[in-house]
DNA sequence: CTGAAAGCGCTTACAG
DNA sequence: CTGAAAGCGCTTACAG
């Protein structure tokens, strides 16, 4: 690969001119610009990234956080794969390559172990990374907190941060929460029952307090065993709906914080010879692909998942070349109704 | 961040010797490589990724070259996520990060389009990587075999490349495919149709000639009408079904190619009235989440997916270490009899 | 066993 | 507008 240097000899310039075309080509004289620029494209020069972050201290890569370790409970949540698209793409179109750090898997380097905060500084300082993007796995809010200290450019997800240059992206879960259980009110429903996400969870927290809210509004008293806590997987659901069902008066709707939840509930309720809707209205949340797939379809509020990473790709960028914080970001999360609510049924 | 400099001034020795702690630990004196060592260690000291790389052009870094540009066919099938995390989870026990590069929405590098194998070399020189993990995202299998003669190392998933130090790692499609239609016939069915991928993608085509052993180890004479082409996604699945259908002999059986067809599949055999697999048994290929929560349970022959990256970064690993090429990587792939099969009914 | 030196390829004040 | 020089932080022959 051609190097500055064979581009300033082939010119009979300076290395530094060349540099100069690239980096700051107004204050090159026009003539010598466009002989460095023609050579350049000639040879498909493009200047060595090891060297230029050497140099700069600033990469042309964001790293991600995001902790694959199968013993973590959050690792693969079913729409991961679509926030990634929506964050590479949109990291690409400025020229960002997005580096997924080793993490506490790494026997080689236990002690750099991402796992702490520590972890996550010296990482952006040996590669020189633009700013982090975080994504929770379940336990890593007090680390997120403390790297968004540092004063790296940084946005985590789902999670809240505060830092000089740190923001988050996150859904309207407690307005979503809130139109989810609005809707099985409007249905004729009094009778609801929720099942959480793990207690501490910020955005299972925020569609409980939704949960709250919307019984308040509609004047009905919430009661203490229709709150029943799961881990957003699947088999927590099913084990909820038991437990709800086995009650004196068990609820005729059930909102679950997560879709594979609800999708265990459906499991539950059709073991328990329930119909659902008829039986027992079901509401989830996230709208991944398996909601519509389901029999009866799943009604749910929908996760803006790609927007999670534009959001997140613009919000780091902006920190990068602004210096300072951005505002959090709060996607809409927009019921969609379909079978499993009974909305659609006579 | 602690330098080199920092630790050797400390120490009393040179930065050189530093270096070589880490580097070539056996040529260096034991007590001033403990009293180094011990330093470093307080300091948290690492050495910089940056100007490691520049030195010894080699990165700790693997490309990734995924196009997620969404007017690519391939960008999202939903088994990647699985891939991803067994692939990052793989390379991290090797103290490597996978980087993801940016593909051609890049709009500030229009020229540098990761679409042609000379922006893969080029990115790969620039960055120093260590080899490049190659996913086919629909028409990618020309540059991808024409890195793999470049010499770096390479490794394509579900595409065979060749070159000096390239391999691939695929499944066992056509024996997959061999044993799901083998099932079929031995449930007693000998009108069995298959939809297929995309003509010319290679596991698609691997899973129809699977599909014709299978007929021919039974006797059972192969007809053109049973074969109809999808792209691997739900709707052509349903178009599939539908055309399926309207023959004078409509096939009593299908094997789809995909799980995603298998459910277009299934939704077009409940449109048209007819019960899975009473009227009309449905096979899948892939096994992904979906495949498990439909009614009826799809029987679907299981891929392998965190395999697959587990399975990529070990030969690329390999390559790096050893120079050579690998041989390629064929996972199995094993049917999985649910329920759409009707194995299970009476 | 260890240090001084050169080099990796770039960028950026500093002179001119 | 442009070049020479220093520097980014590390590694690796080369001497000693």
């Amino acid at each position: 690969m051609a190097t500055g240097r064979e581009i300033a000899q082939l010119c009979g310039v300076s290395v530094a001119t060349v540099s100069r075309v690239f980096n700051q080509p107004e204050t090159v004289n026009e003539d010598t610009r466009e002989r460095v620029l023609r050579v350049a494209k000639e040879l498909d020069y493009r200047p060595n990234e090891s060297a230029r972050a050497l140099s700069t201290k600033q990469s042309t890569m964001i790293g991600l956080v995001w902790d694959t370790d199968h013993r973590r409970p959050g690792w693969r949540h079913p729409y991961l794969q679509d926030l990634l698209i929506g964050l590479k793409s949109a990291l690409s179109a400025h020229g960002y390559h997005l580096l997924m750090l080793a993490t506490s898997g790494d026997a080689r380097e236990v002690g750099a172990s991402l796992a702490d905060p520590v972890g996550y500084v010296n990482m952006t300082r040996r590669h020189h990374l633009g700013g982090l993007v975080l994504i929770d796995s379940g336990s890593d809010a007090e680390a997120f907190e403390s790297f968004a200290q540092s004063g790296f450019p940084c946005v985590a997800l789902d999670v809240a941060v505060d830092g000089p240059r740190a923001t988050y992206v996150t859904s309207d879960n407690s307005g979503g929460a809130r139109e989810a259980v609005a809707h099985l009110l409007g249905l004729g429903h009094s009778r609801i029952a929720t099942i959480t996400g793990p207690p501490g969870n910020q955005p299972s927290d925020a569609r409980l307090s939704g949960y709250r809210a919307a019984l308040r509004d509609a004047g009905v008293e919430p009661r203490a065993d229709y709150v029943v806590a799961g881990d957003f997987y699947r088999a927590s659901g099913t084990a909820a709906v038991q437990r709800l069902l086995a009650l004196d008066e068990p609820p005729t709707a059930v909102f679950a914080s997560s879709d594979e939840m609800a999708v265990g509930a459906l499991l539950a309720a059709r073991a328990a010879g329930l119909r659902v809707p008829r039986d027992l209205a079901l509401v989830g949340f996230d709208d991944i692909e398996i909601a519509s797939v389901v029999d009866p379809a799943l009604t749910t509020v929908a996760q803006d998942k790609p927007g999670f990473g534009v959001a997140a790709a613009k919000a780091i960028m902006a920190m990068i070349t602004g210096g300072g914080r951005e505002e959090p970001v709060v996607l809409p999360a927009k019921l969609v109704v379909r079978d499993s609510c009974g909305a659609r049924q006579g």
